[in-house]
DNA sequence: TATGAATGAGGTTTCATTCAT
DNA sequence: CATGAATGAAACCTCATTCAT
């Protein structure tokens, strides 16, 4: 289906069929997510992630012993990359909550949202209840850091007086939710012929931001809001 | 495609075998459901939707074609039910925009959200691609008249003067996306052993409709704005 | 498929259900026979046959046990009807067995060949190696009592003077073959829209009886050939 | 459909599994071949097609798509390749045409009739009414060039004052008509124990020969015969 | 290493047959 | 007798996985 085309601009030191070998792995995982998110696992067939990735059949087995081995890979791939970042990112802030609030899911948004990687969103939420270790890992590793992050961010928020007593739990769920929703529409919906989300991703990170802000700000003092 | 849906007012003059007959469709349809969000479409057996709804696989193919003709049933059975009813509370509605905001939320997810059906959203989200017509019902039938309904309450909050001027598409789509994303974690990550939301559905479409609600209300400082 | 119409016109003595209820075994054994000619015995389903004879599953099951005994009740019904009347014919000649033979096979086309019963011959054909009793039934049955009678008529005009020496048997074959022939290419290749013989099958015979007639003549002018 | 065929001058150069594969194809369509004729298309069971070859139930569908497709290459392959030759030996003959009828048809019972080949006649018989565009593509491929084959020579005859005047496409099928039932006949009635034709095929076209040429000729002293 | 021919367990679907009504 | 809903064995076909080359 697809041509075995090699990439023809990346001969620089080492011979062309060791470059092709050493990328193996990260191009059947690149194959294995699109087609995972496309189509679901259970409907995806081996040879199609060998064929996108321009292999054959027998060379996916000697890279992931089991379809289900690829999966965990794909998965544990493409999770826990990008929390550190953001880690750096709010420890290094030095202005207002407000600014550091928007600027980390804005940075959610380009690092991830809108990179391919988003899709491991949908397909983890496919998949989870048959995969329910990887669903605890992911948990773990990847959902309560970005949690954390976030309700340290509104912390200080309201330790400095910008923003109302919270039930921070439920505002960092607020946060994260209309992004993630965006993501996994994307990658359903919005990959249908005909169907539009009608809003445009980063519009409505302002928009959400904007609302939140005002809807979390020590109220009376509002002014100055942008 | 769909089998005739049995008159409701025969139930005690026709046989017990005949009940029967009539209540395999949505017997199956439930069975079906429940096992195509837990698993997945492609990763369902046939017979396990049998098995679960207390029959053999050849009565299920007496009623259903093709799995995937019990899929189109299953998700066309279980949307465009809920929508009239909201149309209704909407019009009766006679007090501020914002307390119908926070009814029609609490009642969505009251008749929708806790309920089975809620899976249909996991179901989709996660088999649109492969069946794209689907997809566009669905948009056409279910989101299209949300979005209208609740775009319709905001637009009256704003001409009443509650609310400020807001991009109403897309805080529509904010007021859904957490309500909808509970849905989806709770039939996806909310079904693993030791992977807990944190935070109980209720409470947060109260905290999700309160700070909303102070983040789009024309601000009483703000005054003068617009 | 068939509507289960009762013939209107059929009310003398006994009551429609009776009626209907007596003639049951036929019109399945007519619809069967239709039936496995037209698609095979394999590939017919027990259901069609029960529909084109305008009566439902079960009830096929009542006169028949098996789909298999069904076809054996085809096939028994459709043989040995017609030689009883042939030997009448024969000893009842006093003509030329010239005369005779053209007789015998123009009678046998318009009491068999152009009948729907004729279809049996390709039912037999196809079947026959799944089913060697009947075969071997078949062969004791109607093939020999048949080349028999032919065998008699060829061997009167060999006496009579009017054949010339013949091996009696290979003659018989010669003879029944091509109306056989006509036969089983009715009901396969003549069932084909865009496929026809090009030949009227009495034309056929006629030509048939010219040529063997002359072929098997005493000719006194044609000796020293071969 | 049906697999390319393997270049004939590439045996001794090519590894062991390479030549399996290129000799697969014609395995299965033989052992499809004698299993269709045997039981019927529809009464074979796909694997025991494979099983015959040799070959497991996934191999024959690596090189037929589905069982159909066996079928439809099983009568493809074996049809249109005997018709050439025959035309070849009527260029070539410079005899009688009463020595050139007698050869035909002898050819055609040695290279086909009692070959496996004559197989595809009862198969199609069988099934034709299944596949009705194979009985036209059989019926415009072979069927019409034999009988032009055949229609050739009788008019060759006649125009050399061998045969009297005749209705040369009745002739024909006349002609072709006792070989074709032998044919089926061995195919059917003759694989039962029990079960025999009583004469030799080969003595039976002498036969045949005998009393069509006697038939056929334009016999001088036959005159006065009805 | 890489290939792709081969395998066979397992899934979907059909349909002969049964049996409660 | 007649019905047709229900069954489950068995057929077709797919595809994850293996392995000789």
């Amino acid at each position: 289906m697809v041509p075995p085309q090699a990439p023809e601009n990346v001969r620089d030191t080492v011979p062309a069929r060791q470059r092709r070998k050493e990328a193996r792995p990260q191009e059947l995982l690149d194959a294995a997510l699109e087609l995972f998110v496309e189509k679901g696992f259970a409907a995806t067939r081996a040879e199609e992630v060998a064929a996108r990735a321009g292999v054959s059949k027998g060379t996916l087995y000697l890279y992931y012993p089991s379809k289900e081995d690829l999966l965990k890979a794909v998965i544990l791939r493409n999770i826990s990359h990008e929390i550190a970042e953001g880690v750096g990112i709010v420890a290094a802030h030095e202005g207002s909550a407000a600014e550091l609030l928007q600027l980390v899911l804005h940075e959610w948004w380009r690092r991830f949202g809108e990179t391919p990687a988003s899709g491991i969103c949908k397909l983890m939420m496919s998949e989870v209840r048959n995969f329910p270790d990887i669903g605890r890992f992911f948990a773990a590793e990847v959902i309560e850091p970005m949690h954390a992050l976030l309700g340290s961010v509104l912390q200080r928020g309201i330790e400095r007086g910008e923003f109302r007593p919270l039930p921070i739990p439920q505002v960092v769920q607020l946060l994260m939710a209309p992004m993630l929703f965006i993501v996994m529409h994307k990658h359903s919906f919005g990959a249908c012929e005909g169907v539009e989300l009608g809003v445009d991703p980063t519009r409505l990170i302002d928009t959400q931001v904007d609302i939140v802000l005002q809807g979390i700000a020590l109220a009376p003092a509002t002014k100055g809001r942008r």
